[in-house]
DNA sequence: TTGTATGCGTTATCAG
DNA sequence: CTGATAACGCATACAA
């Protein structure tokens, strides 16, 4: 049968409150007592059920996390881990939501009671709003947010590394840039982003519209996308840069220039966003590229929310994970 | 505050009896009162608390998932996704657990009593045994394992399209096979089935060792194995042809084999393993692959998983995903 | 069909 | 420093 704090308080000769206290390492309890309730725990294989604990401290030690499918496999696993590993190192559990699901069911789990403590997330809902009204903890993960204090917020000048990308095939001599994106699935919010940063590039550097081509594809339709570059790269007014994101898929680009009779970078200069150090060393010319930390946004933006949810407000809500800039051969 | 069952019994002038029969859905209510009730839950903005439900029903409708690290990123993600439908599907959700960490938290997730009704996990470990001797509702996927009956398993034939693939070559007139399987984390196991997988093969078609090489690669260190790759098929002695494990790397493969001045499929054939339907199709030639449904896996998995855990054992605990052989041009 | 009462395993508040 | 005991919110026998 299931081992109860009252079996172990018999056994020890104690009272479940000091087994409790012993357990929760509030303190205020002789050695001597100390070492016999965790005798008799060990002994006994005790372990605290979590459901009770849950209601009875209001505190289920589990943060959820909502992963939107509109990021690559890449950025996905590392930033999962990330959260999960400092999740661990906190006691926490990762409960996860991704939006694949509809949004209803996604509404009805984050907000069925005490299953979790927090919400960590990296796309903005509808269903996000009243949490965030009701001060539940949240931690948004991606942009930056004008956010309230209450609330954690992780950012890795995303809109930075896409614009300062642009900005250097421009200084690399490029006359027509291609921004080539791959989703997994449609988020109108990234669009619409990626066209105000290539407007904004636009505007700023005095250049004509047709000078940056936005390629956006899913890859569950990629032939598309790859056909429509094919073509772009056959013309006789080619462009001559190109800004790939997420760098898995560079190796293909790059396959795909070279059956356009084109080299990298005398031709066409690439650069991309990459989401693991190595990604791209191994192409020739090696790639140039952004590195972006999925990993240490997830554990920074765990870290934050677990902060809000075990003491309140952090020292500081913000956290920016800087990218870097590694040049190689391909610009 | 919060709005708890009595809130909705006293609104809808009833007992916190008949409405916990009308959230159960256990019937024996009457059209009038459950109409009654459900207003009152709706006008009140109740939902269950989790931890409450658990403690009272032991069934905290919860699976965990523990996903190894040396599986590849779409293999991961697409896993994911699938176990995720089925659990929400199912009204359960998904805990998360990385073998990236240490065996210990692992450990420790795991053993916290009535955090989850069952696990479902990719990678056998140590912490597995206990679990599985208590009659704890598991369930393995990943390759068939003698299991019994009170657990679940599902399969995809791992072993059987690795060997398929190297016949494939084979028979299309191979003489010298790599095996090139790129990982993320070190992972005993693999390396050890694939060495008899390859064993295998060798007996099997009377082969002498040196026509099959097995090349192995943390993906963190896969300079040295880009290396070894690239040394090889500029040897005299070089393969004519190779099975790379992840399609995600093939257009890697094939630049090097494009560096070292080699065609496909001419000069080398390639084979792939792939986990989307589309991987691969934008190679020059195409890729040829086996299909590895991995989304159905991890949806198959948690559903026998979910069954156990609610009904005792199912029909069958068995489940057998099946790969799909996708020839394009590249053998 | 409905209500009452009890138990689920903890935490936390008081007295002692 | 320790021990009763009252919540915590719900499910469920048992009564009515």
């Amino acid at each position: 049968m299931k081992v109860t704090i009252y079996d172990v308080a018999r056994k020890a000769g104690l009272s479940i409150a000091t087994v409790s206290r012993v357990i929760n390492g509030k303190g205020g309890v002789t050695p001597k007592s100390e070492r016999k309730i965790r005798d008799a725990i060990s002994k006994l294989g005790y372990l605290p059920d979590a459901s009770a604990q849950g209601l009875a401290s209001s505190l289920v030690n589990t943060i959820g996390l909502v992963l939107q499918g509109s990021v690559s496999a890449a950025y996905y696993t590392q930033f999962l881990d990330g959260a999960e590993r400092a999740a661990r190192e906190r006691g926490f559990d990762l409960l996860l939501t991704s939006t694949y699901a509809s949004p209803e069911s996604f509404a009805k789990t984050i907000r069925t009671r005490h299953k979790v403590d927090g919400i960590l997330f990296t796309s903005i809902n509808e269903y996000i709003k009243p949490l965030y009204d009701a001060g539940f903890p949240l931690c948004y993960a991606g942009r930056r947010l004008p956010w309230d204090e209450r609330h954690a917020n992780v950012y890795g000048g995303f809109g930075g590394y896409r614009k300062e990308a642009l900005s250097l095939l421009l200084s690399r001599g490029c006359k027509k840039i291609v921004y080539f994106e791959m989703i997994q699935t449609i988020a109108k919010e990234t669009s619409r982003r990626n066209n105000e940063v290539i407007e904004d590039f636009i505007v700023t550097n005095g250049l004509s519209p047709e000078q940056v081509v936005y390629i956006e594809a899913l890859t569950s339709r990629c032939d598309h996308a790859y056909g429509r570059l094919r073509e772009l790269f056959s013309s006789p007014d080619r462009p001559d840069g190109i800004f790939v994101v997420e760098g898995t898929i560079a190796p293909t680009v790059y396959a795909l220039l070279s059956q356009c009779g084109l080299t990298v970078p005398d031709d066409v200069k690439v650069v991309a966003s990459i989401h693991e150090p190595d990604s791209g060393t191994l192409l020739r010319p090696a790639l140039t590229a952004y590195l972006v930390n999925a990993n240490k946004m997830g554990y920074n933006a765990a870290v934050k929310l677990i902060q809000i949810v075990q003491g309140g407000t952090p020292d500081d809500n913000l956290s920016y994970v800087p990218y870097d800039y590694i040049e190689r051969g391909s610009v």
